[in-house]
DNA sequence: GTGATGGTTTGACTTTTGTCAGTGCGCGTG
DNA sequence: CACGCGCACTGACAAAAGTCAAACCATCAC
């Protein structure tokens, strides 16, 4: 939605109504407009993030079970979503306190790199709209074919777009089919330029995935089955933008990972803020690797989850 | 107004209705209260900063005059309000306007000096409320006696309370009746770590005092009317967080200056984001020494004012 | 035990807001 | 020039939110 002339009608609006606290008719008097025309108004500003309304996710940091695991596994910040809410759907809740959490991150002028998977695609889908010019989102690795609508592009754009910030795409595939033509194209200028400027990231998203035969590098097409198999009995312990890791969290020097395009482990390892949402709580194993190989500063987990790390960091 | 346990249903409250957009009476459902109630914790949660609702300031920031200026006078950005608006009084709307470009300039755990007079009182006073824990405001200057509601220390606690923040402030006069003991004032540990903390500010709010003999510092006995005069007469051009500047902006080393307790100019030029609201034409010839001094780096002021700063930049 | 106090909570009422079918108007097209 | 298309706007109605007096309920002082 580029902005067009007229929008200024519609940020008088919304500056008399929510700054000024007048009544819709008084705005409407006031621009000489009538008032269904200024609810109309209103409604885009807030969909254009000329307003923004954000609540604290206090909320879900407020709690003991996150002080624990903060302390126990020297994480920076947990926020625990419960599961025993009656009413509310938790797997719907996660992405939303998730995207209201990476709101709470951004600073001005950040640069944020920016994962895939099921998890990502739902926060950006759940993202709150806001006016953040002058922040970057940058995809941390290469795409994908068609199958997915979740695709690392489709999840870079559309939070993007949402947060009114600019977008920057790396055009190339996430695996090749060989180590070579990998390498080759992680030396082309427009490659090579944009994956080091993940090092100036303040801030990534992402969640991990699992290394089943059924996982999602595997469903996707980037990876047979047999592979994953192998590498699992080899020792992989989770993906992190569509690298394997093993169980310490230390990238692991296998063919596949050889062929991928994507974000530096080390360079990720070095951004601030790196926030991880993990959704399902199959994901335990992945979550306990990527904490280990010092993924995660901001975490995201259920109730559930948060009891398992807890446990399994007291007994070391 | 401290934490208290029972917020807890305020957030909750807070997060249905505002983050999942259910009805006020689908909250009191899920919460098993009355809507009424509902309708309450919304309001305060409103008024204690757990949801924010802010509105874009670009309205006033999209202007031609406020570009030309920026490219004259060389700040980073001005914002332009403007006075010819029939129903809007603008007297009332320019600390609204600031209140909400003071917001937007804030970053998460910023630390940030506030000096005090008429203006920045106004300020405070429509500030809006917000959730900035871990943000630090603190006093630039010494205080006043009794006579004026917007004395050093008022300004920066109203401010902190809306924000959330921490307040900190200077327990000493702004000006003594002899410069030896100003000297071994600032020389005192306590003031002496406060006043030096103040380099480590990445935003100042001012707005500049006039020199006439009427002006606020005379007004509210810092100094004599007469000693005012004689300092208008060598030269003196206004006045930034109770010190006098001449007409370039520059220290005047007078009587008055150094019998003050406050942050040294030096310091306050090395912010980075140096915020300026000026409501009164009238202070025409203060703003251009301050803005020569290098006291600005953002500014707020009427269309008025916003011309004559052009025009006498363009004159040379 | 009683009664006063300060704060919540509620039901009932009023005001404000959201919505949507339908109107009006400018503009490019046949 | 008439026609149709898209867009912004309006009027009227239904839905939702704000408000307030009265009830309630702990807590404390006497």
């Amino acid at each position: 939605m580029p902005i067009r002339p007229n929008d200024h009608i519609l940020h008088k609006a919304a500056w008399l109504y929510y700054t000024h606290g007048l009544r819709q008719d008084e705005v409407a008097r006031q621009l000489d407009i009538s008032r269904a025309s200024v609810a109309m108004y209103l409604r885009r500003a807030r969909e254009s993030g000329i307003v923004t309304i954000s609540t604290s996710t206090q909320l879900f940091a407020d709690d003991v079970l996150a002080r624990e695991l903060e302390d126990a596994t020297g994480l920076k910040s947990v926020w625990i979503v419960p599961e025993d809410r009656h009413a509310m759907d938790p797997t719907a809740e996660m992405p939303v306190v998730a995207a209201a959490v990476f709101l709470e991150l951004i600073n001005k002028g950040d640069r944020i790199g920016v994962a895939w998977g099921r998890t990502v695609y739902h926060l950006a889908d759940v993202m709150p709209y806001a006016d953040l010019k002058g922040v970057t989102v940058m995809q941390l690795c290469g795409n994908l074919g068609a199958p997915y609508n979740y695709r690392p592009d489709q999840c870079t754009t559309e939070i993007a777009r949402r947060l009114n910030a600019e977008g920057i795409n790396i055009y190339a595939p996430l695996v090749l089919s060989s180590e070579q033509l990998a390498d080759e194209l992680r030396g082309e200028p427009v490659i090579r330029d944009q994956l080091t400027a993940i090092s100036d990231c303040q801030l990534v998203l992402y969640s991990v995935g699992g290394c089943e035969s059924d996982s999602h590098l595997v469903r996707c097409g980037a990876l047979a089955a047999e592979e994953m198999q192998a590498l699992a009995d080899a020792g992989a312990g989770g993906v992190i933008a569509g690298q394997v890791i093993d169980k310490d969290g230390q990238w692991m020097d296998c063919a596949h990972n050889r062929r991928c395009i994507s974000a530096n482990l080390d360079t990720i390892r070095a951004i601030p803020k790196r926030m991880m949402v993990v959704e399902e709580d199959s994901k335990f194993e992945p979550l306990v690797a990527a904490i280990k190989g010092g993924f995660a500063s901001h975490l995201v987990v259920t109730t559930t989850m948060a009891r398992r790390l807890l446990a399994r960091w007291s007994t070391g």
